[in-house]
DNA sequence: GCGGGTCGATGCGCCGGACGCATCGACCCG
DNA sequence: CGGGTCGATGCGTCCGGCGCATCGACCCGC
């Protein structure tokens, strides 16, 4: 059983059948056994379920010889017998069992290998990997997920919070697919698209006077305490909202310089002033915050881009961005 | 991609290549897809692997035509473009990176099925589910696990203790392969084999008169408060002790009718009196109580038997058979 | 800029192997 | 003892996979 024993017949001196392929196919070393084919597996399986080669060679929409030759053959590239078999009766063997279940199971990997494939080619499943901004993972991103979910429910998503800067180096090396990022965002490798553009609104905490009215304007904020952004962790808000000062003649009184949104509502709650925050931050919810509109121009100058490689070939990504984008339209951005 | 579209080039109009093949291995349906072959796989995963067609088929023994055709056929069988190849580089799609991993775990799979059925075949590897009486488990029974573990590393043992009445029904509905029965074993279904005689030891509690002598003879035990067993679940000890008590004329005080051994012993460390157990109890260590040998005729009264069916033609079966037969005899007791 | 070299694709002829048909041999049953 | 069933086998056919030769694209160096 330790060597491949052609079968006795006219051709005892001619190799076995598979031989050359087989020798071929699999870097044959010497001692080496050839490999069974899957159409083997399916004639074993077929057999070994209808234990009756006439039926299970109907079954296969073939003849009954060559599946009883494919058996054999199969059963010599294994060294093993796998069927006892008389002209009355067809039955396992202890090997034959265990070796069904084996054939199964590799017949249905090879099955669900080609579906996954098929789906991943055609952009109907496959790996994510997204970046975004800590702001907008408060409610741009969650929408986006369960869009995702309902939409493209064998897609993998993987997210990874970090800042612009960190998001262009990441798409640069592959290690994310998407960006949510904030602009400008210049690069002739890139693809970008708005995808969101937000008013400001102010944290104010209970009791401050501000909250009597409506709205409030910049104008409100001149010598106030305020919750700054810091211009390292949050340049985008920190430049938006010094540039927008400047312009209107206002000098809020800077009592912080924070990084995380959700850090500046902790300190509105514990009283150290307002703080001017993108409209997404309202899905945080601190005691003794309160919301109010912000009046500014723009009036929704607070903006996400959507941004890829031109040269990502992933099929799942356009099919990704072809919603996000049918879905931000409907929802009031624009692509460009 | 949703029809299996022929290559362009003069035989437009016949059929593709494989389809007689996988059409009739496949039970093939209208839209089905037909299958690939373990050596496509192969082909492809070589290639994925070099990145050059040229030195995949150098590794694969053929040449570079009949390889590019493989992949092509893959391609084509699963829709999809795996490599993306120009005359200067060869890159795999994200859809063939994806594929890459299944064919090789498929593939994996396939050596791992092959290798695991020919150590069943050559009884190497397998199943063996053995029945035990309690008493054997003891002693005999660990011994034989641990020889099995060291030269049948493969066989994968299943352990089911029950009386030798239920191990006869299991063996013949297939439940155990092998049983460790008490005598008398007469079947026609049945091989058997002695695998163990011992002798039988009083076991006695600290403080026992008898403790004083080495060794201790049956009319030791002479209207003596004796621990019994049960005629029921423990009948073949009860009906060894009563017949050597009727031949001997001994009458013990019968204080008790258990059925385990383990029980007979805690009865004896209680001090409500003696216990005669086969020798492999002694591995049971219960404070105060102590063992002593005791003189019978036969001197190796209590025997253990291995029993299996005839017909049964699991491989490993005879391996492990003819391994414990061998070390039985080498520890003194006979097959037949 | 042009010739040589590299690499994957393709044309072509050959050969082996898988197929179907016909038949054999073993076995069961009436 | 003859008919029927079933797996194995002989045989002729045909197709598909192979190797060889070559093509076409592309890069590189002189």
């Amino acid at each position: 059983m330790n060597a491949f024993t052609p079968l006795p017949g006219k051709k005892t001196l001619a190799i076995g059948p598979n031989e050359r392929l087989a020798s071929r196919l699999q870097g044959v070393v010497d001692g080496r056994f050839p490999m069974f084919e899957l159409s083997q597996l399916r004639c074993f399986v077929a057999t070994a379920e209808e234990l009756h080669f006439g039926r299970a060679a109907q079954r296969l929409n073939m003849t009954q010889p060559p599946l009883s030759r494919q058996v054999q053959l199969l059963e010599r590239i294994l060294g093993v017998t796998l069927l006892d078999r008389t002209s009355r009766s067809v039955r396992l063997t202890p090997a034959g069992r265990a070796f069904l279940l084996e054939a199964r199971r590799i017949l249905r990997l090879a099955e669900s290998a080609a579906l996954a494939t098929r789906r991943i080619a055609s952009g109907e499943a496959g790996q994510i990997a997204i970046g975004f901004t800590a702001a907008s993972g408060y409610n741009f991103l969650p929408q986006l997920v369960i869009l995702s979910k309902a939409r493209l429910p064998n897609a993998d998503l993987t997210l990874r919070e970090m800042v612009t800067r960190e998001q262009v180096e990441a798409l640069l090396t592959g290690r994310i697919d998407i960006g949510l990022v904030r602009p400008p965002m210049e690069r002739v490798e890139f693809a970008t698209a708005r995808v969101l553009s937000e008013p400001l609104v102010a944290a104010l905490p209970t009791g401050d006077a501000r909250l009597a009215k409506a709205s409030l304007t910049l104008a409100d904020f001149d010598a106030q305490p305020l919750i700054m952004y810091s211009p390292e962790g949050a340049g985008y808000f920190y430049n938006m909202l010094t540039t927008l000062f400047d312009a209107n003649g206002v000098s809020p009184n800077y009592v912080q310089h924070v990084t995380q949104i959700h850090s500046m509502l902790a300190l509105v709650h514990a009283g150290l002033g307002a703080a001017i925050v993108p409209e997404a931050a309202m899905s945080l919810h601190f005691d003794d915050v309160q919301f109010r509109p912000v009046e500014t121009t723009p009036d929704r100058p607070v903006e996400l881009y959507m941004a890829w490689r031109k040269d990502n070939e992933s099929p799942i990504l356009q099919t990704f961005i072809d919603l996000c984008l049918a879905e931000a339209s409907s929802a009031g951005s624009d692509a460009r």
